[in-house]
DNA sequence: AATAATTTGTAGCAATGGCTACATTCTGTA
DNA sequence: TACAGAATGTAGCCATTGCTACAAATTATT
């Protein structure tokens, strides 16, 4: 039988947290890549129309994430590029991570992107150390 | 700077299945550990209203997944079943795993909760990997 | 400059998942 | 049986994230 009460929880309510984390993240990627991020940039990359890229680049402009005028360039605010740079890290930590234990790159960029939002510290800090040993144990056939 | 053109994607949009997954897998649990499963268990479980409950449920039984009637229990059709089945490997196969990297049992239940959801066949099959090895490699401090 | 094409914005609809408030049904007990 | 309390259901609100259709602005081309 399970164990615990409840080590579950609201794995739910921040939907809208990791919106933001992808979109801030989106968009840092593209201005290294493209000079800068346009909203059509963004719904290509999101796989969503430009109606959905909008009304949630309003938000997170209300939030004071994003930097933006109409018709414009998508841009950070230094707390967006805050969060962006935290992102990153993670996202870089779980795909490194799943490549070590025998993931191909492209599910592993595809999982990570699902995954890293629920990674806890904990667990994070546990493939950083993971990351940090010698690849000796990967030579299972 | 990034990789890939798009390893990325739609991660927003199947939430209702996640939802639907995560049900099924409660009202098994609940079902083994009290022997019925009924509304104010899952709402406790979720941690939310009886009421968003409900109409979660109501829906759920419209995609042939919960039996159910008016002040009765919660029930699974086999499908239902089937799903709750396969959720419960999949997300003891993160949890082992997690502990396995060196993850206390708390995080790893919390944190899976999440990512299980995320984790590709090809995922899965590494972590399983992983976890058929001696856990030798785990001796890092 | 005028026109065409592309990009972005706005209006308005649907589904999902939160909620409170109120109605109903069930259960247990006086 | 009647009543109190607990459990469910329903109505209706909000936010988020999809969409199509249409309007407006910007950019490119003739």
């Amino acid at each position: 039988m399970p164990n615990g009460p409840n080590p579950f929880a609201k794995t739910r309510r921040d939907h809208a947290d990791e919106t933001a984390e992808d979109y801030v993240e989106a968009i840092a990627d593209i201005e290294v890549a493209s000079g800068t991020c346009r909203v059509k940039d963004l719904s290509e990359r999101m796989q969503v129309s430009h109606v959905t890229v909008t009304r949630i680049l309003n938000r997170l402009s209300d939030a004071g994430l994003v930097a933006r005028e109409p018709y414009g360039p998508v841009g950070l605010t230094p707390r967006g590029l805050e969060m962006a740079a935290a992102s990153r890290t993670r996202h870089e930590t779980v795909v490194s991570f799943l490549e070590r234990i025998g993931v191909s790159n492209a599910t592993a960029e595809h999982d990570a992107e699902g995954m890293e939002h629920h990674a806890s510290k904990e667990t994070l800090e546990a493939m950083r150390r993971h990351l940090r040993q010698p690849e000796d144990d990967a030579d299972l056939g």
